[in-house]
Parts: structure tokens; C-alpha cells; sequence
DNA sequence: TTCGTTTAATGAACTATGTTCACTATCTTT
DNA sequence: AAAGATAGTGAACATAGTTCATTAAACGAA
């Protein structure tokens, strides 16, 4: 009989339900003032429900990261099609950059909050190191052709993805305050292009 | 007579050991770990006595924050030995990512929490603008020589800062999880140092 | 010295949060 | 139909930040 089958249906539906209402009032507010009590409210269930379903709110934030890097690979999957590495490396850094921007919520989870981070350093990270590897190809792929000012390609990682995360985190955090304001995302992808430029040949 | 005055001075030191507790409190533990309460127990005092000197968790903060701006100006004093403005900017870089690293806490509070920024995003700003200022004029400097590899100031100000500080925030937000741990501290110097050499001429 | 006034200090109480768990109600299996 | 399993409940607990009526002490004028 397909009873058990059906439950697990309905038990990952549930799932969703949670899910999808969280993920909601998450991207509205953000983490920290997206309740239990909220999201339990908004799905009409009580509060106890939410555990049944996630263990606690890192659990459902892991949820929510995991979101995040589906999304933003789905953008970086289509600077595959530009042959030329260098090319590709400076498209990367501009389309990374414009995804923390236009997600900022998301971002933050991602690289910047404390909590997810805390526990299990290693399941949630696996959509996460497809981020970053395809990083590493572009940026291996750039040494290779001798076309960037690096003495290894460790570092070249390490200062690009320094670099474009520095960008992103001091705008969406608010310490950008001294350059002005109404031109400060322009300055920020000219920031991108000019830095590319300088360390590229 | 000189109640007065000697009630203010009081007021001073009492706002003093609150500070003081806290600051111990905080760099051990982090902000958020902090709590009020931990405050009052540990210079004997109530809960309520601590709102008496400061108007809420966040203009303790403040306080914490303008510390930190304070200390970090200490290190970049040091450096307007470096007359070559190249050099200097090199050690900027190097210095600014040294304080981030052995200042974990400070530096978060400075550069990465939300809760400081929410407010007043002035007064608080004046100690943290002089180190912006240092970068500034260094880098003028360094433009002025023809010796950096961007069109406009204004740019590599943005690019350099968010370069180191993307650096430091990645790592003490445990985002460099798929580094080799062992080498990590050693190899985002070295990122330091090669992205420095790659923009400089 | 005495007495009204000011004010530092108190800590119970309020709000809000994440989390737990004994209990109920419903569904499934035998 | 009875027994067993389990989804769902919501009161209760722990821990926060914050407020405020109350107390006690210090002060200054008479």
C-alpha cells in the first residue's frame, strides 16, 4: 500500500508550506525579524508544528542558504558560454557583485551571518563550493593563459573573491556612507571593471 | 561649591566601570553574548543602573566602536613614516588586515554588524571617517605619482577597502571554510601582497 | 539641624524571542 | 473495533532588552 509513500508526500509538502511562507518574510524583513511565531502565524499552525519539520532556525536557514546558492548559480551558469577566460573572470566578479546587490537578503546569509556557520560546516556548503569552484576554473584557466598579474592561483582566489565579497558586504552593511550616495552602486561595478582590468593582461 | 563638578566626574567614572566591564565582557564573548545583565552582575549592580549611563545596548556599542576606531588609527599612525606612497599603501593594506584579524571582535563591530548603523550615522562615524581619510590621501597620493593602475580615486578607494576588508570578513565569518585552515592566515597576507604588487607600478 | 527637593539606584514586570514537551486527536494497521 | 503510531497543539520555560514606580541617599535652603 502506498500510504507511507503518500505521508512522505504530505510530510515534504508540509515541508514546503514552511518553507515557502519563511522564505517570503524572510526576503520582506530579513532573518532576524522573521519570527517562529510569525511564520507559524502566516501558515496558521502553531508554533510547535515548525519543529516538527525543522530542528530549529538554523535548520531553516540552511534552508534558505540553500536557496540562495541555487539561485545565484543559475546566474553563473550562463557566463559558461563566454570562451574567453579572462572574459569570463570579469563577467564573474560583475554578476557577483550584481547578485549581492539585487539579494541583498539572500547574500547575507550566505557570507555574511554569523549563525548558519556555527554548526555543520559541511553539508550546506556543497552548493556553495560549486560557487566557488567555478571561480577556481576561471581563475585557473586565466593562469594557464598567463593573463593575470598573480604569482599563484591560490591567491588569485583568495583576492578576487576577497575583493568582490569587500564590495558587496560594506554597501549592504552600511559603511559605504562616506562616498556619495546617489552615485555609490555605479562606483561599485566601476570598482569591479577597473580592478579586473588592473589585475588582468 | 564643587558638587557639581564632583557629581560629574562620578558620573564619568561610574559610566567608566560600566564601560570597562563591558569591554572586557565583549572582547572575550562577542556583542551578542554581552548582555545587560551580565554587565550589572559583574560590577554588582542592577540591570536598571546601566540604562542610567547609556540609552540602550546599542550606544554601549558605540562607545565599544569608537574604541576600536581609536585603536585602529594608533596602528595607521605608524605609518606616515613611509614617505613613498606606495610603500605606505602596501602596509596600509597589511596593517588593516592585521588589525582585523587580531581585533576579531572590534573589527565586527566596526565594519561588519548591522545593530551600530541602523542609527545616527554620524557622530559615531568622525574617529572611523580619520581612518577612511588615511586611505584617501594615500592613495591620492600614489595617483598623484602616476603609480596606480585605475583611472580615478574615488574607484581604487572603494576597490582597495573593499578588497582588504572583503578579505578579513570572509575569514572571520568562516566563509574560507574550503582553504587549507592551516595556511589560511599566512595565504590572505600573501593575497594582500600580490594584489597590492598587481595594482601598483 | 531639619526638611523639602533632587536624583542615583533598584528590581519587579513587560515584551519578545526560540525552544520543549506532555497531551490530544487523527489516522493506520492488525 | 482495538491498539499503536504520529501529526499537531499550545502552555510553559529560558533568556533577552527595556521600562518605571518605588526607595534611599545626598544636597541645599531655612
Amino acid at each position: 500500500m502506498g500510504t507511507i509513500e503518500r505521508k512522505e508526500r504530505e510530510k515534504l509538502e508540509m515541508r514546503n508550506v514552511i518553507l515557502k511562507a519563511a522564505t517570503e518574510m524572510f526576503l520582506q524583513d530579513g532573518f532576524e525579524k522573521t519570527s517562529i511565531r510569525g511564520i507559524a502565524e502566516k501558515i496558521e499552525y502553531s508554533v510547535g508544528t515548525i519543529y516538527i519539520y525543522f530542528k530549529d532556525k538554523t535548520e531553516l536557514l540552511n534552508a534558505l542558504m540553500e536557496q540562495g546558492f541555487q539561485k545565484m548559480m543559475g546566474v553563473f551558469k550562463e557566463l559558461k558560454k563566454n570562451e574567453d577566460p579572462v572574459v569570463r573572470l570579469k563577467k564573474l566578479g560583475y554578476a557577483y557583485v550584481n547578485f549581492g546587490l539585487k539579494n541583498k537578503e539572500y547574500y547575507d546569509l550566505m557570507f555574511i551571518m554569523k549563525k548558519p556557520m556555527e554548526m555543520s560546516e559541511d553539508k550546506k556548503w556543497v552548493s556553495g563550493m560549486n560557487a566557488f569552484n567555478f571561480l577556481s576554473e576561471t581563475v585557473s584557466a586565466c593562469m594557464q593563459d598567463n593573463r593575470l598579474r598573480f604569482q599563484d592561483g591560490n591567491s588569485a582566489n583568495l583576492a578576487i573573491w576577497g575583493f568582490v565579497h569587500g564590495l558587496v558586504a560594506l554597501y549592504t552593511r552600511k559603511r559605504l556612507i562616506m562616498f556619495d550616495q546617489k552615485r555609490i552602486e555605479k562606483d561599485i561595478y566601476d570598482a569591479v571593471n577597473n580592478l579586473t582590468d588592473a589585475i588582468t593582461k
